[in-house]
RNA sequence: GCGCCCGUAGCUCAGUCCGGAUAGAGCAACGGCCUUCUAAGCCGUGGGUCGCAGGUUCAAGUCCUGCCGGGCGCGCCA
C-alpha cells in the first residue's frame, strides 16, 4: 500500500525535476511517512520543505506544484498541503478495503517479501561456552538472534543460523578437570575442590555418569595428584590466604590430570563433559524454538589449518611481530587501542587467534552479510576483530556486531543474581519452566537490544491485561472464538468471496484497524533491516488494542448478512496478521484461552 | 584514565538511524462499561524543564560540542 503512494510521489517529483531542468538523481529521494495524527491524513511527506531551496521556491508553492503533478489514482481521496509545506495524503476507504482480500489471499505469506532475495546472511548467536547450562542472559541472545534471523528470512534473505562451539581451550580443560575431580570424590578420594573449578550440580551429574559406567577406571591417588601444585587461592567460604593463585593452581591440576590419566583417558573425560553439556544446550534451545543450520566447532579451525592460514596471511602482510616470546598482531595500526597476542609464549594459540580464523572463514564462505550477536560485555572485542579482518584484506563492512545488554530478572521486586562458576544461577530452562516459552520469547525481545532488560517474572506469569503476551494472544483467541461460533450458528463466511460487501466497513474503529493491518509489511521490513524485534512486539500490542476496541464497539455476528460477512472478513484478516507476527516472534497463537 | 551503551510521565519503556506538525504506550492512581460474539477486554481523567549547558537549523527528544549521573569493558582469560 505504501509503495503505491510512494510511486505516485516519486512520479510527481520527477515531473517537476524535468520541468525545472533538475537532474533528479541529485535530488534527495522523497520520504513518505505514516502520519502520527489522522488529522494529517494517512501518509505525509516533507519533500517540499527539503527541495524548496534547490527549486528556489517557497515550500508551500512547491508543495502545490507537486500536488498538481501527482498522477491520478483511485487510492487517493484527497491531498492537502499543511503547515510549513507538508503534503498530506488521504486515502480512500476503498484503498483500505482492497487490502483485506490481499491479506486473506497471501495468508501466512502476508508481510513476507523478496527484499533480500539472492543475498545470503549469516547470523551467529548464543555461542556460549559449553561449560554449563545456558542461563537467562544467554536466553536473551537466543530469543533476539532467533527473531532477527526469522525477520531477515521473512523479507527474503537466505539466512544461515550458526552457533560457534568453543570446544577447545583452557575453559574446557577446566571443565573436564572439574568433572574428573568430582568423579574422584565419588570414588572416595579426599580432595579440596579448586576455587576456580566449575561447581555446578551438573558437574556432579556428569561425574556420576562416569563413575557409574566406568567404576574406578579413571581413579588416581588424590594425594599424588595434588602433590607439588601451586597453592590455590581461598574460596569464598574460606578465610583469605596469602600467595594463593587460583589460575596457576588450576593449570597445575589440568597438567597433572593429563599426565596421570594419559592422553586417551583425559580425552575421554573431556569429551564426556563437552558432549553432555552440548547436548543439553541443544535440547534447551530446541525446546525454546531456536534452531541452527550449523554448530561450528572451534577445534575444527585448528584441525583444518584455518588458524595457521590466518596467521600466515597476517604474517605475510607484515602485521605480526614477536615480543617477550609471544607473537603479536599489530591491531593498533587498524584503530585498536593496543596490540594483541595471537600466540602465547608457551606456544598456545589465543582465543583471539581462533576468532580471526573463524571470521576469515565466515567471509570466505561467501556470505553477503555476517551478523554476530554478542553479549554487551564483549564490546571491547569488536575493534580487534574488525582490525584483523581489515589486515587480512577482507571487507569489514560485511560484518555487523550487535550487542545485547544484560537481562536482569526480578521476582517480587528482588534481583536474581547469576554466575556460572559459582553454580548459583538461573538457567534458561528454569525460566522456561517457570514462565513458559511464549512469555519468555516475547519478554526477551520487547526492548531494544541496547537497553538493559528488566525481566519481571511475576508479570510474565500473570494471566492478566498487564501481561503483553497474553494481551496479544487473547486477541487471536477472541477472533478464533467468534469464528467458531459463526460456524456453530451456521453463519460461516466464504473467504474466497473477494471484495464483496467490504464497502460496508466504514466505522471509525474498522478503518483504524485496517490502517494498522496495512502497516504490517512495512513494519516487518524495517524491523528486519534494523534488527529490531521490539518493533514487532510494539506493533502487535497496537494491533491487539485496535481489535479489542473494535470488539467492544461492534457486534460481529449481526443479522445483516452482508455486514456480517464484511466484518468477519476483517477480523479474519486481523487474525492472520496477529498469527503471522506471533509466528515471527516464535510465540504461539492459541485458538482459545 | 580510556572506550562502548543508557538517561523521555511515579514505574517500565517507544520515538533518536534519516531533524518536522499539540512528545506516545503499558503499568500504577482516579472514574465509568458485563440480560448481547471470552471483562485475560473496552472507554475516560490526571500526570513530562525529553539529565544539564551551549551550538547548528525556518524547525532539535532527534544532529554537533562540553559536562553530570548509571551500567559494562579495558589480560600472553574465554
Amino acid at each position: 500500500m505504501k509503495s503505491a503512494i510512494h510511486d505516485l510521489l516519486r512520479a510527481a517529483v520527477a515531473t517537476l525535476a524535468v520541468d525545472g531542468q533538475f537532474d533528479s538523481s541529485t535530488l534527495p529521494a522523497p520520504q513518505l511517512d505514516r502520519t502520527r495524527d489522522v488529522m494529517h491524513g494517512d501518509f505525509a511527506t516533507n519533500i517540499a520543505l527539503l527541495l524548496a531551496k534547490q527549486f528556489g521556491m517557497k515550500p508551500r508553492d512547491l508543495a502545490q506544484q507537486l500536488v498538481s503533478a501527482l498522477p491520478a489514482s483511485p487510492l487517493l481521496a484527497r491531498v492537502e498541503i499543511a503547515g510549513p509545506g507538508f503534503i498530506n495524503f488521504f486515502l480512500t476507504e476503498a484503498a483500505y478495503h482492497a487490502e483485506i482480500p490481499r491479506i486473506l489471499q497471501a495468508g501466512h505469506n502476508f508481510g513476507r517479501s523478496q527484499h533480500g532475495a539472492g543475498q545470503r546472511v549469516q547470523v551467529e548467536f548464543v555461542s556460549a561456552n559449553p561449560t554449563g547450562p545456558l542461563h537467562v542472559g544467554h536466553g536473551r541472545g537466543a530469543a533476539y538472534g532467533a527473531v532477527v534471523a526469522d525477520l531477515l528470512a521473512a523479507i527474503g534473505f537466505d539466512v544461515h543460523r550458526e552457533y560457534y562451539v568453543n570446544d577447545a581451550g583452557r575453559q574446557m580443560d577446566i571443565l573436564g578437570t572439574s568433572v574428573w575431580l568430582r568423579y574422584l570424590e565419588l570414588c572416595g578420594e579426599n580432595l579440596r575442590f579448586p576455587s576456580n573449578g566449575y561447581k555446578g550440580d551438573y558437574v556432579w551429574d556428569i561425574a556420576a555418569t562416569l563413575h557409574r559406567e566406568h567404576g574406578d577406571a579413571y581413579r588416581v591417588d588424590a594425594v599424588e595428584l595434588f602433590a607439588n601444585l601451586p597453592v590455590d587461592a581461598a574460596t569464598v567460604d574460606e578465610p583469605p590466604r596469602e600467595n594463593g593463585d587460583k589460575e596457576a593452581h588450576i593449570d597445575g591440576l589440568i597438567a597433572a590430570a593429563k599426565r596421570l590419566l594419559g592422553d586417551n583417558r583425559y580425552r575421554y573425560v573431556f569429551e564426556l563433559g563437552l558432549n553432555v553439556i552440548l547436548d543439553d544446550i541443544r535440547a534447551d534451545l530446541a525446546a525454546f524454538g531456536v534452531e541452527y543450520q550449523e554448530w561450528f566447532s572451534e577445534r575444527s579451525l585448528t584441525e583444518s589449518g584455518a588458524v595457521n592460514r590466518a596467521i600466515a596471511r597476517l604474517r605475510s602482510g607484515g602485521h605480526l611481530y614477536e615480543q617477550d616470546g609471544a607473537l603479536w598482531f599489530r591491531s593498533t595500526a587498524f584503530g585498536d587501542e593496543k596490540d594483541r597476542v595471537v600466540v602465547r609464549d608457551n606456544g598456545q594459540m589465543t582465543y583471539f587467534a581462533s576468532d580471526i580464523a573463524y571470521h576469515m572463514d565466515k567471509l570466505e564462505r561467501g556470505f553477503d552479510r555476517v551478523i554476530d550477536i554478542w553479549g554487551a560485555d564483549h564490546h571491547g572485542y569488536i575493534p580487534r576483530v574488525k582490525a584483523a579482518l581489515t589486515a587480512l584484506g577482507d571487507d569489514v563492512n560485511r560484518l555487523d556486531v550487535l550487542l545485547v545488554q544484560f537481562a536482569i530478572l526480578y521476582r517480587s521486586g528482588e534481583k536474581a543474581q547469576m554466575s556460572t562458576r559459582s553454580g548459583e544461577f538461573v538457567t534458561l530452562r528454569q525460566l522456561r519452566n517457570e514462565v513458559g516459552c511464549d512469555a519468555a520469547r516475547f519478554f526477551y525481545v520487547m526492548r531494544r537490544c541496547e537497553q538493559h532488560l528488566d525481566f519481571d517474572l511475576d508479570l510474565a506469569k500473570s494471566q492478566s491485561a498487564d501481561n503483553p503476551v497474553y494481551y496479544v494472544q487473547y486477541a487471536h483467541a477472541r477472533v478464533s472464538s467468534v469464528l467458531r461460533q459463526a460456524v456453530e450458528k451456521g453463519l460461516a463466511l466464504e473467504p474466497s468471496a473477494g471484495v464483496t460487501n467490504l464497502e460496508l466497513l466504514t466505522a471509525e474503529h474498522e478503518l483504524a484497524l485496517l490502517r494498522t493491518l496495512t502497516r504490517y509489511p512495512e513494519l516487518v521490513e524495517t524491523a528486519a533491516l534494523r534488527a529490531e524485534p521490539h518493533q514487532l512486539t510494539q506493533y502487535l500490542r497496537e494491533l491487539a488494542n485496535d481489535f479489542h476496541t473494535y470488539y467492544n464497539a461492534q457486534q460481529f455476528l449481526v443479522a445483516d448478512v452482508a455486514l456480517r460477512d464484511a466484518r468477519l472478513k476483517l477480523i479474519l484478516a486481523t487474525r492472520q496478521v496477529l498469527r503471522n507476527g506471533l509466528n515471527l516472534l516464535g510465540v504461539s497463537a492459541p485458538e482459545s484461552m
